[in-house]
DNA sequence: ATGAAAGCGCTAACAG
DNA sequence: CTGTTAGCGCTTTCAT
């Protein structure tokens, strides 16, 4: 299409290597013809073939991003934190969405793959056992975030274990009588639902270790009417929702009974969407520190690229943010 | 890296070319070979190299996005109905970020370009003239969203002109006796603002054309004490804001002050960001049709690329969201 | 200090 | 129906 590395050479009156060598300052040439070949460049507009260089040397500078969508405050951030940690260290980023269909992310990762990426950032859905042995097989290294995906791949998260064994804590101090833990259906049949089950698991931990007897896990999709039946009088149930849509749903449904957050019942979201700001009251939640994930995620990827040995498994606590809700 | 058209040319016993054509079905071959070709190249997981691919054809399948950044809902949604539409048409979209930074959108746009991507949809904050000449040089088409650059550039956008227009047409029904235009800093030197410029006019038009006085456009940063020191008594005010973080902002400012929306003022959005959902009182709002944008810049696009005739300018109409603050 | 030549993996024009 | 050849634009030995 534009001015290529010939059309500069000829213009110069010398050859293609010379000017590769006083474009990437490589090899030994004079400052002269070093300068003089700049010039031109300069002056013809001239900018590489990404696609070629590319294949010449199987080394694009660029690093996948493999997400649900954007349209989640969730990615949407690690998305940011991501392109901009990326960008600063000279590589771009090419985002791609997989719409919570693990057939369709596996293509979007070979798609990349085939694109010769230097390297993928993963939030995947997918839990078939052989689908992680084919990303450990790529040929260029993938860090996953948010859910795990098999044993031994490089892991970005926060501790959504923990994070939810500390609100149930919390919780059960603020003498609340009965506690249900809402989610989205796990165990669906090769969808990888890793940090919903995780936080399922503080839950019935803590629950446990507290010796808490009334307590109800709600997967279901309908969920309005079950957790309506389990309001206990004088705010004596609490619900913790594994994400902070729920948590809205729940409350704008309550509200339409009634029933106000904080007083009525407790209520916790999990995300620390920014959305939170302008809802009264202001619902309890756990910020899951996109912006670390996402710059450890990419700090992480590079070291990989660059073989450089590090850290390849990264637990970043979650931290609670006070509310008026629990 | 993987294996090679080569690879398979070399396992079948035939030449390169005759694998091309059993892989791509063009051509004349024999069912057989082509069989037997196609066999051996899934058995051992070929997949083709996309740079070397499109090096060769200088044809990616792959159209370019270049948006502010995906926390906006807004650009959320434009980015999610562009790859879903992209994808359903045999494309792949690669993403970038340019974070309001007119060079940096730049960048972004000639990295697409020397990845010779199919062609390019851009929501530009560039407002400087040579820029939209650059653009209209470009080896591939662009679509404009959102915001005008230049004239003659295909666009996509919706009417946000009108819509505020019948928005303060409505709030003097209303009987508001003073009407406010809340808006980003407008003529940021090199800063592209067209749509709330474009509001702007709207509002002023409205007012005009009504005979209405008591209006007011402010748009510095710090607006909450000028927007405090605006109210009249008995619902008397109405701000109108080119987007609804500004009303969410506005709304958060007044209820620490002890006025309600709806109540002691009026107040509009601008966006019909989904945020609004979970906020009382509902805020009137209009809704931008991303999905629908998105949807006709590809259309657009994909017409541009393949060198079919069709519009290149489209503005949708905005459609009003009763909300109960206005 | 500079150039020639081969190659990255794929496609396409032209033969046979 | 199949193979040969050249080429996309850039990089990288290896000579000179």
């Amino acid at each position: 299409m534009g001015v290529t590395i010939n059309d500069i050479a000829r213009i110069c009156g010398v050859s293609r290597t010379t000017v590769i060598r006083a474009l990437n300052d490589t090899g030994r040439i004079s400052d002269a013809t070093k300068a003089r070949i700049r010039q031109t460049a300069q002056e013809n507009g001239y900018r590489p073939d990404l696609l070629a260089r590319g294949l010449a040397m199987s080394r694009t500078y660029t690093i996948g991003v493999v997400v649900l969508n954007v349209m989640n405050q969730h990615f949407a951030q690690i998305v940011n934190a991501v392109e901009e940690r990326s960008r600063n260290n000279g590589y771009g980023v090419n985002i791609m969405l997989h719409g919570q269909d693990p057939a369709l992310e596996q293509q979007q990762v070979n798609r990349l793959l085939d694109y010769h990426v230097d390297g993928i950032i993963l939030s995947s859905v997918n839990a078939e056992g052989s689908y992680a042995d084919m990303l450990k097989k790529a040929p260029v290294p993938i860090v996953t975030v948010d859910n795990r995906v098999g044993r031994g791949l490089p892991f970005v998260g926060v501790d959504n274990r923990k994070a939810v064994y500390q609100l149930v804590q919390k919780a059960i101090r603020k003498t609340y009588r009965r506690l249900v833990f809402l989610c989205p259906p796990l165990s669906r049949r090769g969808l990888n639902l890793y940090v919903h089950e995780e936080r399922r698991a503080g839950f019935l931990e803590a629950v446990k270790d507290a010796g808490f007897s009334d307590y109800h896990v709600i997967e279901c999709e309908d969920y309005s009417d079950r957790c309506k039946s389990l309001l206990l009088p004088e705010r004596g149930t609490a619900f913790i929702c594994s994400g902070d849509i729920f948590a809205l749903e729940l409350m704008k449904f309550f509200r339409g009974c009634g029933f106000s957050a904080g007083m009525e019942y407790g209520l916790t979201g999990f995300d620390g969407t920014s959305i939170l700001d302008y809802v009264v009251p202001r619902i309890d939640t756990i910020d899951n520190h996109e912006k670390e994930i996402g710059h450890a995620a990419v700090d992480m990827l590079l070291s990989l690229i660059e073989k450089k040995d590090c850290k390849t498994d990264l637990v970043i606590p979650a931290d609670y943010l006070n509310g008026r809700t629990l």
